[in-house]
DNA sequence: GTGCGGTTAATTGGATCCAAATAGTCGAAT
DNA sequence: ATTCGACTATTTGGATCCAATTAACCGCAC
């Protein structure tokens, strides 16, 4: 998986990444409104970076921009947050057989050595930061120009609402996400990319279910 | 499929929707340099919402940019139009799915007769529009926030090459496309939205294949 | 003749200023 | 008291000007 291409706009760069920083942590909530002169004084600029800065957000997903309105740190329906699941569920597991053939034994050893520190660990935010390091690991074999730049989209915009949902089961309450992980390594291990695939849909479309059961973390 | 959201930039969306459709038409081919300048003159307007139609290009995947350098129409190497179709391979048929029990009669109807229109035409830029037509047509029942504008994604940045190609062969060269729109006409007539996942499914399939027999599209 | 370096021209990026549009508020009339 | 309407204030969108970066071109030395 390529890191995201160079684009233009060296400041508005700087302050989309910045931005989403800020989003992926919690700072600013969905729903959020996010003012340009705000974020100029913020970062020492004018206002013209900052507006590139809130498209690029904007094409992450990450930002809602609406004419001569505003801009809002982007919010999901349970709807919309199951779509991006079956996204997911279809595509990542292409992702992964792409990737796994291009592993060399020490990246396979440390995803194998996350899906370990994980179960150990109880800290919420360094779940979610290890899950995501875990998952992205087992990708990063695969080349390809636009599957990795869109799986990492999905990641992204439906990162709040992951961090809602296990604040509310707890880091660990379903043994059953530690043992699929298992399952993955094992088969990744194995070097049999049609069962890590299986695994993997199978891991991606549970969570899906799961979170359908709890419609509240989408409350206005 | 909602089409897509009201974005800001009312100036700079008009731009962007008249230069996508220029390239898609084929008047800008890919590498084709963009310069801020002339777009500006062309429209009337500043250099700035220029610069904003050619963010809300990049985010299409029509337009490539790099800092300080300059816009170009993007391009595609075999092994990248190769992960695209692989990606709709797996993505449509689900937008397919969530789509058919929303589709009328009427609908259904129009999508049958546009399948027959095709078989008929011999004009390319008929075929590709009548093709396109139909395939966003079978769509147009699923209600989806970002499925159904990543699908329309990858068909705008696989069009220069989907026009090679028929260039190439032909409109009607090959008769298994029309056969297996048949079958797929059939499965929606039916309601049968597993058969018609397998149909589209094998469609895209087999279309990726047949591109990677003709790598001297892609030649610089 | 070829390769390296500097200078110049062209193009993009950013800041400031001004216009347009929206939303919130105050007031008046029913 | 409530609702409709106008006005004002706030915020975004666009135009012009200036700075910074890059690429091309010419000249010079080897």
């Amino acid at each position: 998986m390529t890191t995201t291409a160079i684009r233009d706009g060296a400041a508005g760069q700087r302050i989309a990444d910045s931005l989403r920083q800020s989003i992926l942590s919690g700072e600013y909530r969905p729903g959020t409104r996010i003012r340009q002169e705000d974020l100029a004084e913020r970062f020492g600029a004018s206002r013209l970076p900052v507006r590139d800065a809130l498209r690029i957000l904007e094409s992450d997903g990450l930002v809602t921009l609406v004419a001569n309105t505003g801009a809002w740190v982007s919010h999901l329906s349970l709807a919309e947050c199951e779509e991006f699941y079956q996204i997911r569920e279809r595509i990542e597991p292409l992702l992964l057989r792409l990737s796994l053939p291009n592993l060399d034994r020490v990246t396979l050893e440390r995803i194998a050595s996350l899906a370990d520190e994980m179960q150990a660990n109880r800290d919420i935010d360094t779940f979610l930061h290890l899950d995501r390091e875990f998952h992205l690991l087992t990708y990063s074999g695969a080349d390809t120009s636009m599957l990795g730049d869109t799986v990492q989209r999905l990641w992204n915009s439906t990162q709040h609402y992951r961090r809602a949902f296990s604040n509310l089961i707890g880091p660990h309450a379903n043994r059953a996400v530690h043992y699929e992980h298992q399952l993955l390594v094992g088969a990744m291990l194995r070097g049999d990319s049609e069962d890590a695939e299986r695994v993997l849909s199978g891991h991606i479309r549970r969570t899906r279910l799961e979170l359908a059961h709890h419609p509240e973390i989408f409350a206005e």
